[in-house]
DNA sequence: CATACGTGGGC
DNA sequence: TGCCCAAGTAT
């Protein structure tokens, strides 16, 4: 198994920007990024942040303001927080150098099992496993395992499977090759098994079931929330808000606004909202726009209104509270569906910033 | 063990 | 359009 994988690799192993590298920082950032995300959307995030925080120390050094603001539109931000913190972890702890012991590296914030066999497979050539999705898929259609791999017992006996098989010489290639043969031959709907290294060993396909393979759950509806937001404007700066740092987009900044409770009209809720959260009233006003943003868990129903501040209270700059000129969003981190606000709530203005903004909006009203 | 945690792309 | 999916982790 492991020559047949590490001959089709040597063959045919994409050319990616962290396979150019043994820098264990660079395995690290790499794997983190691609934790639940494509290699395609990956790819320029990998770039920017590279050159953006060329070492662990400059990750390290920055201030978290910026780090969530190179991760902007990734997902999953406390992946960034907790890379952040295991950066200056690293330097405190190890001077800088990342350890190459597996329970240093697991002990890290933000590396779980899979990842900390990905860093020490192939910055540090440790023969250990790195289970990801691609693997458990694989390996449930080479021996037509059909227990469902959202168990841990399945994927022990994947991972020891794994474990087994893995070359000592070459053990980041292996880990790798078997990813890259989930990414691009064994793919979820339609494998390419007539271009598959490994077809003849495959019982899955022997048996005509790789399609069927693996037996995975079914994810859970998500959970329909109403929301609320301001846009108050007031000599060309715009009100926005920091989100706490924990749950839900931590730490990224928004419009004031929030959670409209059942059967309250999203005027009066807004209202509500803003005088606890900002300490003034508002006057809610007219009607912008109705934005939904699906989540994983969630769906955002996002109701937007144009308010102002009443004369004769004042909202106050704090660390979570500013008044941003409308060209100057582009500093802060927002989260993907407030992008898509802007687009129709300011829609003449230059927003987002760092490119990463999609310019061709939806013109649907 | 189940749930929280984002986003964009493919069919 | 709706659903599934993508190099998972923390709690």
């Amino acid at each position: 198994m492991a020559d047949r994988l590490l001959d089709w690799y040597s063959a045919s192993a994409r050319d990616l920007p962290w396979r150019r590298t043994r820098d264990p920082y660079h395995i690290w950032v790499s794997e983190i990024m691609l934790q639940q995300t494509r290699v395609e959307t990956v790819i320029p995030y990998y770039e920017r942040w590279m050159a953006r925080f060329p070492t662990l120390e400059a990750l390290a050094d920055a201030p978290e303001e910026q780090v969530l603001k190179a991760w902007e539109g990734l997902g999953y931000y406390s992946r960034a927080r907790n890379l952040h913190a295991a950066a200056r972890e690293v330097v405190a702890r190890y001077g800088g150098t990342v350890p190459d012991d597996p329970d240093a590296v697991a002990s890290l914030k933000g590396i779980g099992p899979y990842t900390a066999g990905a860093i020490l497979s192939i910055a540090f050539n440790r023969p250990v496993p790195a289970v990801d999705g691609n693997v458990l898929r694989v390996i449930a259609r080479l021996y037509a395992i059909v227990d469902d791999i959202a168990q841990l017992a399945t994927r022990r006996t994947i991972e020891e499977l794994v474990r087994a098989m893995i070359p000592q010489d070459r053990p980041g290639d292996f880990n790798q090759a078997l990813m890259d043969l989930g990414a691009t031959i064994c793919t979820p709907r339609r494998p390419r098994c007539l271009l598959c290294p490994v077809r003849d060993l495959c019982e899955g396909r022997r048996a005509g079931r790789e399609t069927e393979l693996p037996v995975k759950g079914r994810a859970k509806a998500p959970r329909l929330v109403e929301r609320a937001a301001a846009v108050i404007e007031r000599e060309g700066r715009l009100l926005i808000v920091r989100r706490p740092q924990e749950g839900l987009l931590a730490g990224l900044w928004e419009l004031p606004g929030g959670d409209v409770p059942p059967g309250v009209g999203p005027e009066e809720a807004l209202q509500t909202l803003l005088r606890n959260a900002l300490g003034a009233e508002v006057a809610v006003g007219e009607h912008l726009a109705d934005v939904t943003h699906v989540f994983s868990h969630l769906v955002w129903h996002l109701r937007c209104f144009r308010a102002e501040v009443v004369p004769g209270t004042e909202v106050a700059e704090r660390a979570d509270v500013r008044w941003v000129k409308v060209d100057a969003l582009g500093a802060y981190p927002f989260p993907a569906i407030y992008h898509k606000v802007f687009e129709r709530v300011l829609p003449h203005t230059a927003h987002g910033g760092g490119g990463r903004t999609r310019r061709n909006a939806q013109d649907r009203g």
